[in-house]
DNA sequence: GACGGATTCCGCA
DNA sequence: TGCGGAATCCGTC
């Protein structure tokens, strides 16, 4: 779509552009199937046919990481330490506080408000739906809005698929009447990953439709700052629910405002990345990406 | 009621 | 450690 406006590519543009996805996407691929054997920049660069130093570049450009940094970000070590950081990170932080904390400085600044049960069952009836696709950092985005503000957001792999992954959103609300139209989704995706934009004076108007329980679940992972990570059983302490650590799962893998509402930070009690809607790839690139952005 | 999880725990190499 | 199976709890349809 916006072809003719190309993106100066320097290296502190924290604003990557979407074909980097693919390369990088690649790349964690690769050192995913054995982890632990790390391999050398020029072994991945061998593989994926490239130069060691045109991956480098693509690679610090979009991760802010080097590669061998990228590759300590999304270990199983590195996501342990991201859960015992902090105790109780969800019960101190508030979400109106904001920018309170300095880990906060560099997060999205977000207001949110519900549904009303009521809303909820009319299963999106008599509201608008606005959507279109986006070039963004993890691959094609697909965006919807409502005049309440971002009401989704989802990832696509791949071009050809745009209808699956329409559906797969639209089906959350079948009611609703949909309405392309990339002018009114645009603003939305720069502003929610562009990271110079975050902390600006406004908060981005975000709007959660959902089940009670839903809501709440995914109003507990608002509340995670940046470049930490929670358990599932932290987010069902939380609500209050201590037992219903699998529930929360189920709640979570339903978030409908994905990256914004950062449901990639909640992870096993292990540390590991137990599963992701839009593919464990995905989630680890986000958490590499948040990596080397704190 | 039944179903099935983006869980967790335990036991065993 | 890592892996597999069972226990268990809860929201949803």
């Amino acid at each position: 779509m916006n072809a003719l406006s190309p993106v100066p590519e320097t290296a502190t543009d924290i604003t990557p552009s979407g074909e980097d996805y693919a390369i990088v996407k690649q790349v964690i691929e690769l050192i995913t199937i054995d982890y632990r054997e790390q391999p050398s920049l020029d072994a991945i660069a061998a593989e994926l046919g490239q130069s060691p130093t045109q991956l480098q570049k693509v690679f610090t450009r979009w991760a802010g990481l080097s590669p061998k940094a990228f590759l300590q970000a999304v270990t199983l070590d590195h996501a342990k330490r991201l859960l015992h950081q902090e105790e109780l990170p969800l019960l101190e932080t508030s979400l109106e506080v904001g920018l309170s904390g300095p880990s906060r400085l560099h997060d999205l600044f977000v207001t949110h408000e519900a549904m009303s049960p009521g809303e909820w069952k009319a299963k999106g009836g008599g509201l608008t739906m606005r959507y279109g696709f986006h070039p963004s950092p993890f691959g094609l985005a697909l965006v919807m809005v409502t005049d309440r503000g971002l009401a989704g957001l989802a990832f696509a792999d791949d071009e050809g698929g745009r209808d699956a992954y329409f559906h797969d959103m639209a089906r959350r609300w079948p009611n609703a009447h949909y309405v392309q139209d990339s002018d009114a989704t645009a603003p939305y995706i720069s502003r929610v990953f562009d990271a110079r934009r975050w902390a600006c004076e406004e908060p981005l108007r975000v709007v959660l439709i959902g089940s009670d329980f839903q809501i709440r679940v995914w109003q507990s992972l608002l509340k995670i700052p940046f470049g930490k990570a929670v358990t599932y059983s932290d987010v069902a302490r939380d609500i209050g629910q201590p037992t219903a650590s699998r529930a929360v799962g189920a709640a979570i893998g339903r978030n409908p405002i994905s990256f914004v509402v950062p449901c990639h930070r909640a992870l096993g009690k292990s540390g590991a990345l137990t599963g992701y809607h839009w593919g464990l790839t995905r989630k680890r690139a986000i958490l590499g990406w948040e990596a080397g952005k704190g």
